[in-house]
DNA sequence: TAGATTGTTAATCGATTAACAATC
DNA sequence: TAGATTGTTAATCGATTAACAATC
């Protein structure tokens, strides 16, 4: 009796841009859209769009493809977008602040229920609706509202001790603005990088190569 | 006569973070390293790293492992954070605001040199020192200033004629925060993009299958 | 029915890992 | 010299692509 293997990583990291686009289908009316028309759009191989909808029994029609209303709700129900996920978002800096206003939380199933920074100057400030609380009060926060992720747009030196704190406070996911190694600390924690500043290198690197 | 094949753009995509941890070494004083040992600190194979370096032509000594610091200026150097790179910002909300006061543009060779907002509110108003200016001025700037890159933060439906207009100003490398498609705008232009929304729909997907 | 297109299996391609002779 | 560790080649593994029978 084999596990079930768990769809590989690659293929996960492409069903937001599918979800993206059959969203996008949909709201310009298109009722049906075949593999072959779809690689077109995206830049992708047919193939790899039949495999990776296979590998989520995604199913489409022969003869006339994949029903854009259909699979557009799939793709949202796999991401769990509709799952109602309460989120602590930690530190209010520029690029927090960022975060906070310029993501569509409520609409991937987040709803933001706290923010906090160590900067005293701070506290008692709103924003996006929320009085910013100091992160001495964050564990007792935890402990009456049970966020389950926590965006953490703090320094990387403060960032694996607050990323514990909140991990015992429950927490099991982690948006990871910093460059702390998060999982290290975290056991059995799901952590999801944005490394901004190794995004500008690369361009950086690829620009160069291409003059 | 067979041309030197390009790195593959998986090896490119770690160079960063080789750069970031020998930066680290370098700042504690650590002076030698072997691929062993760095592979426990970084979570991959010794071998990968050994081939990654070889890739670039960074070599170490038998016996002894990499000379820290000059395996971090090597990085740096493939990097191109020495080469000076002109670049604007296009538009000023939440995220541009961010970025542009977040990221540090100058220790990776950026110099921000101008920011513009389609919105007449913003412009004149001062962020990172410099005077927003109006969209319309684009064009007329890029023949001026000959910036060499451009930091898209508008959203998706602006970014394709706003890219085009860089493009045509000689613009071409493209870091891109919408979810337009730049590179079929901007032939032989580099586009690397940052879809954050993505990355939280992936969070998502990585908790509810971690629960 | 005939044409289009899926779902899946097999083939290919590329990236990672293992092994080891070379050598500091 | 002996031990450690590289640089590189060969083996393995995994992901993508091609092919095609099934079928709407």
């Amino acid at each position: 009796m084999t596990e079930p293997t768990a769809p590989a990583l690659p293929v996960v990291r492409r069903l937001p841009r599918y979800y993206r686009f059959f969203s996008e289908l949909k709201k310009n009316g298109v009722k049906n859209i075949s593999s072959r028309a779809l690689s077109e759009l995206m830049g992708l191989t047919a193939s790899q769009i039949r495999q990776d909808f296979s590998v989520f029994g995604i199913k489409g029609q022969q003869g006339c493809g994949y029903d854009v209303t259909e699979t557009a709700a799939e793709l949202g129900g796999i991401l769990r977008l509709d799952r109602r996920k309460k989120a602590v978002l930690i530190g209010a800096g520029n690029l927090g602040r960022a975060i906070s206003e310029h993501m569509d939380f409520e609409g991937k199933g987040y709803e933001l229920i706290g923010i906090f920074d160590s900067d005293p100057a701070l506290t008692g400030t709103v924003l996006r609706g929320l009085n910013i609380m100091s992160e001495s009060e964050l564990a007792a926060f935890c402990l009456a509202n049970k966020p389950e992720i926590a965006i953490l747009c703090v320094p990387t030196e403060p960032a694996p001790e607050l990323a514990r704190l909140l991990y015992d406070g429950g927490v099991r996911a982690f948006w990871n603005f910093s460059h702390a190694n998060i999982a290290a600390v975290c056991p059995d924690a799901v952590v999801e990088n944005v490394h901004l500043s190794d995004s500008l290198m690369i361009l950086s690197y690829l620009y160069d190569k291409n003059c």
